[in-house]
DNA sequence: ATGGTTGCAAAGTCTTTGCAACTAT
DNA sequence: ATAGTTGCAAAGACTTTGCAACCAT
């Protein structure tokens, strides 16, 4: 299920470093490959978690600033979900959004032209330019139906 | 620009005190007041500011407790925002999405059946039963385009 | 009287920042 | 040497909770 290698994403950071007069560092290179190897959607404290398995030393605010360099690289995308975010690859990967069950919080991704398209179309409307968005559908997964929810949000 | 009375909101809350074994209070009256005054999306913030003008012994925690009263009475609906929630009336309101200038802060709404059908048909190719969602488009409202993005999110 | 309601202060979450020590260039 | 990087502790922003006093029923 892998989309590309991971090397190419870390030439990508090599650049964006370069760019920007930033210098390499193990710790931030550590998190990116965990990053890379680790399921998407991945939170903060999961993120640590795995790090933490492979270099204990590396603390929550070096994940935090790491996270932020990938951003602006391009190679991570934040998911603004209730109480914490998520962060996925972003890197040649389209645009989608998300389906989240509230019972085991497992993410299922989607992508829809038609709804890009319609959102476009109603922006227009109102003479608003559209510079992102944020998409979240929220139920039950195949798996959780039936079950009914366990996990409330806040 | 209004709907219906909020004679008729405050009708429901007490149904739903009566209803819940709750109690009615001043304090929270004035808050389902204010609120149903206030524009749409207000903030925390803005509502305790707005509701201290009428009575300055009102506190930010009653505030919070009365905002989780009326959305359990199907009376405000919560908008998860990167930093801070807003709440704007529900009741007899449909459903619809956001379009949040970037620059002013400005909230616009939206309805459109046709993504609604669109994301019904995902999830059920994925056998996901749909509770609720969170649909918020970002950009440059009209008044704002041309002016370049003032309010970055965090 | 009984039990919900209130404000304040304190505690909780998640995230960011100040700072001195450390490290890449 | 110069300037970015790190971990820790502290600070921030937003929200919730404990508690004693208060108030509706």
């Amino acid at each position: 299920m892998k989309e590309h290698s991971a090397a190419e994403e870390k030439g990508i950071l090599t650049a964006h470093l370069a760019k920007n007069r930033l210098k390499r560092s193990e710790p931030r290179e550590a998190i990116l490959d965990v990053f890379l190897r680790s399921d998407h959607h991945v939170s903060v404290d999961e993120l640590l978690r795995l790090v933490q398995k492979r270099r204990r030393d590396i603390g929550r605010t070096t994940v935090y600033r790491a996270l932020k360099v990938f951003q602006q690289a391009g190679l991570a995308h934040e998911l603004v979900l209730d109480g914490e975010n998520r962060y996925e690859r972003a890197y040649k990967r389209g645009h989608h959004d998300h389906f989240i069950c509230n019972s085991c919080g497992s993410i299922f991704e989607f992508t829809s032209a038609e709804i890009e398209a319609i959102q476009e179309r109603h922006a227009h409307r109102i003479g608003f330019k559209i510079e992102g968005h944020r998409h979240q559908v929220y139920g039950q997964c195949q798996s959780c139906v039936g079950k009914g929810p366990r996990r409330t949000r806040r």
